[in-house]
DNA sequence: CTGAAAGCGCTAACAA
DNA sequence: TTGTTAGCGCTTTCAG
């Protein structure tokens, strides 16, 4: 009874001697028959070790395939491994459990071009989160004839969308730290596209990036600083593909190295800010005292550590992603729901110490 | 092009004038007809807005749906939200991904009934992680005619099987107290049935615990500790349904004030110790000095704060239930993997302080 | 309350 | 290299 469907829900019928509609109500429609006949027919499928209607025959037929498809930027482990993808995740899945829906995790390798696991996934609609403006699978979504709601992504065609405002989020920690007095700063950012650089982000790559929400960051932090009369293009920027603690801690190496005179470091995720974090405080700088260090996503680990951070509601990102497509909208109407962001000033960004403080202590 | 499904296999073909074969394989196995013709269905397939082949359809037809289905003890959304089963997620996540397998998360409500969603999943096979033994969506599961892999359950039927020794495992935390000279203890549980029950449970609840892994270690502790004379009855364990530190903290208060003799405290996971941790520093005492906390799953959480607990490798689990069921074994031999467990010797369980010691310090 | 008819959209032998 | 034939297993009008 474990390998093989003996039975159809047609044998069934055969067997009963009734007619393969009265099978299907049986199970689908328990008020179409009489409730002697019901048990006869649930009997005799146990008899039979009929395991009740094929759920991709039913889906081909009623055209529902009751799941939600996720695709994300990352490997699928990798999603696990990020707190705030986890709380995405967390939101995503508490919107499919209220309609009762399943959620099925897409394989898509983002260095891969692979794109057949999207045309194979039996899905209603997608949740597109985060991935490039180029990548290959969100295109194959897009092509599927299913609604799809794209999230910290620019806007698509007529797809709803949900997402903050990073420009404005960002620009407040900026303005935070201008406030403080820090004049010399340096970025560490995100993937900003599919192709792989670990290193200094050019401004001609800035502008070019295919991660939408990494490059609005980076063009409201110009904003922010040129607003000053800061030339973005003396700012270090260093990128990196891998977003893990380890990505950070040698990306803020690299960027002390290079840029010992700056004064903070702004991480567009506090993962990196962790991992920028743990690499000054290695090198004996003191924080905030020698250097400011700020992140963004607001993740648990952050805000213990008294991370200075934006937070941003990832489980409300997820849950209302679902939403949007669990509870289609008018179609030709796309919503858009923006969630807000609020400045955490934590305790690892303050006014940088003048020169001789630095030299000589306060 | 975004919300019908104008064209289709057929009418492709008919439109091109071929066989329906044919664009079959132009999709499938592009090395069946020439290269020319192909470009041609394709571009033609464009025009026409025709998406590529229907999954569900192909499902039907190929009897391969692409995808692993998980079904869980908790609710989808609590999943995320306990650092262990993220653990088994990602090392799931990880072999589905090697497969190029979609991940199907099944909305399973722990307190409802409702079994259809694991009906109406479109998979090619479960893994079952941690449900009740009565748990009627395992049941469903089992009468799918797919294979499936339980992990941290009794084995069951001819079933591939993933777990660690529950029962050596907490014998050496058992006897590592012991050793230190513990000899009055409490236990903290996880829920032990469907039904819900906060506070003690009786050795006639916990000899019918439908949850195997509590009902496994709570037996070997009662041995550990009946070799050393101890009457198991007199032993008190609060139980918790909810999975949480709130919940350790609550357990724990209940535990201390209708036990305040008791010198340790054993958990049956991190999440609970932690739980306990803070509701016993929040009393003012000191842990280890004046009483013992240990926990059970090596969570990182847990090992930041020094927590003296047994280590199990949550990633491999996972990722092997994965490969246990994507790489088929012989059908009537059911594999087992039995992984390897540690103690982690925190600093949260040290010797209990004799009564002098305690009341006048040492 | 029950049955007959008509596919849902696709793939896989097997022939040609 | 391409087409013919036969379903995969189910639901759903519409009559009876």
């Amino acid at each position: 009874m474990n390998v093989r469907r003996p039975a159809t829900l047609a044998s069934l019928a055969a067997e009963l001697g009734v007619s393969r509609t009265t099978v299907s109500n049986a199970y689908n429609r328990p008020d179409q028959l009489s409730p002697e006949l019901r048990k006869r027919v649930l009997d005799t499928a146990r008899r039979l070790g009929y395991p009740g209607p094929d759920p991709v025959a039913r889906s081909l037929r009623t055209r529902k395939a009751g799941a939600v498809g996720l695709l994300l930027t990352e490997n699928l482990s990798y999603a696990f491994r990020d707190p705030a993808a986890v709380g995405f995740l967390e939101g995503l899945a508490l919107a499919c459990e209220d309609a009762g829906s399943g959620l099925l995790l897409i394989p898509a390798n983002p260095e891969r071009e692979d794109v057949a696991s999207v045309h194979r996934a039996g899905v209603d609609g997608f949740v597109v989160y985060s991935v490039p403006d180029d990548d290959p699978h969100l295109a194959a979504v897009l092509e599927r004839p299913v609604p799809a709601v794209v999230c910290d992504q620019p806007s698509i065609e007529n797809l709803d969308r949900v997402g903050i405002d990073d420009s404005r989020a960002i620009k407040t920690m900026a303005e935070h730290l201008i406030g403080l007095g820090h004049r010399k700063i340096g970025v560490l950012c995100m993937r900003l596209a599919r192709a792989r650089n670990d290193g200094p982000a050019s401004v001609q790559r800035q502008e070019n990036a295919s991660f939408h929400v990494q490059k609005k960051r980076l063009t409201a932090l110009a904003e922010a600083f040129e607003a000053i009369g800061i030339d973005w293009e003396q700012v270090p920027v260093v990128e990196r593909f891998d977003h893990t603690i380890a990505s950070g801690e040698s990306a803020a190496g690299q960027l002390l190295e290079s840029n010992p005179e700056i004064t903070a470091i702004m991480c567009t995720s506090d993962i990196l800010a962790l991992g920028a974090l743990n690499e000054t405080r290695n090198r004996g700088r003191r924080v905030p005292e020698d250097l400011s260090i700020t992140g963004f996503d607001g993740i648990t680990e952050a805000e213990r550590v008294g991370l200075t951070t934006v937070r941003q509601p990832m489980l409300e990102k997820g849950r209302a992603a679902g939403r949007l497509l669990l509870d289609a909208g008018e179609p030709g109407r796309p919503r858009e729901v923006r969630l807000d962001t609020q400045l955490v000033t934590g305790s690892t960004a303050a006014s940088p110490r003048s020169v001789e403080e630095r030299w000589f202590g306060p």
